[in-house]
DNA sequence: TGAAATTTTTTATTGAACTAAATTTTTTAT
DNA sequence: ATAAAAAATTTAGTTCAATAAAAAATTTCA
């Protein structure tokens, strides 16, 4: 039984996430002022502050809202029917770029990075980092099931695969909205060479053994 | 035959570089003003402002310099003689945390992964993204080697490898200086795991077959 | 040496994030 | 309905990055 209060506080803080986001995409995040988001939802510049500590906390409010409707939507979209590992993880960055640019953009997104890694310790960058690691969790499971189908090694750590992915995939998403130029086909292209490699580089076992 | 005013010039940046990296690390990064730098070296700030544009490009003058010795070291350290791909790296992103922690730390390392995103199309941060693409070069003529050696399968592009394991390193290195907490073994420990998986994820290809 | 060119410094301002404290408004509970 | 509690706003101020424009200093070159 949530108090009038606190359903107040949370459509206040709804709306100024709202109203930033709109800002952040019209302005750019830098020309975007906590004074006019405030304005934006007719509260006080202090009040956003209170609520929110940072321009980087709003921002990161956002994304964290963002990347909910993400995971849900990667836990229906990667239900089980692509037997390829590689092809697996092209996919799963298809889907995380697609979103990425959908709801934010690129140069919006180098400022979340930016955030999530100089306020590593604080309370939104956390979330992030959680939401990181379901979003991963995702692939890990994959990976479970490809072993079952025995399109993976048995003998491989699951998480540790699923999470290796992971990186590759991030890797090269920060550097699809480090730059404006980059095209979505250039991205796949490139996570596909690197994990290609990284997966056939050994000679194969039975002849080197 | 550099004239007056351009040694001048360069001992002025000199001095600014140096000054700001003992105040960055005595006081932490956002203590620090620039006109306490430019007040250390006895220029006014516009000076500096003139120099290096922002706080950032300060900051990523200081890591420039430092990453032309951690290329000159790497170029020495990995002679040739690890005949392991997975050791190879190992000892790649060992020499990489440990040169890092050795000439700043943690927190000023998080501004300078930060500040390479953000302000990607800086000339400051394009000189370090040369840097990052000249050591992972290194990792590269190191897999061409090992192919020569018969250790790594003479079928996929050094290329593509040596940049594939550059970014896992990467991913580890960003989470290693993202957490106060994280210690040099974890950060190995994480990055074995990770590089382990990947390399021996599919199932042996003449069972495959 | 002296005039011209270039650089640095001084001076002044702006803009914005963030903070502190007092006041007002709103909500809750008696 | 009213007192008490909680939250939001106002007011005021600090700090610092960044920029602009004019003045001073330095260097170059004829």
């Amino acid at each position: 039984m949530a108090g009038l209060r606190e359903r107040q506080k949370q459509d206040r803080q709804k709306r100024i996430v709202e109203e930033a986001r709109a800002l952040f995409m019209e302005q750019g995040y830098e020309a975007t002022t906590i004074e006019g988001i405030a304005a934006a939802v007719g509260l006080s510049g202090v009040t956003v502050h209170n609520y929110y500590g940072t321009k980087a906390g709003v921002l990161l409010a956002i994304v964290a809202e963002s990347d909910r409707k993400l995971l849900e939507r990667m836990g229906a979209a990667l239900s089980g029917d692509i037997d390829d590992l590689l092809e697996l993880l092209l996919n799963f960055a298809a889907i995380v770029r697609q979103h990425a640019v959908t709801n934010l953009n690129k140069q919006i997104w180098r400022q979340v990075v930016a955030a999530t890694i100089v306020d590593s310790e604080s309370r939104f960058a956390k979330t992030y980092h959680e939401l990181d690691h379901k979003l991963s969790m995702v692939l890990v499971r994959e990976v479970e099931r490809l072993q079952r189908e025995g399109r993976v090694s048995a003998e491989i750590s699951a998480f540790a695969l699923g999470k290796g992915l992971f990186h590759l995939q991030n890797t090269r998403f920060i550097q699809f909205v480090s730059s404006d130029e980059m095209s979505d086909e250039d991205a796949a292209k490139k996570l596909r060479s690197d994990v290609s490699a990284l997966l056939h580089a050994l000679p194969s076992r039975v002849a080197a053994e």
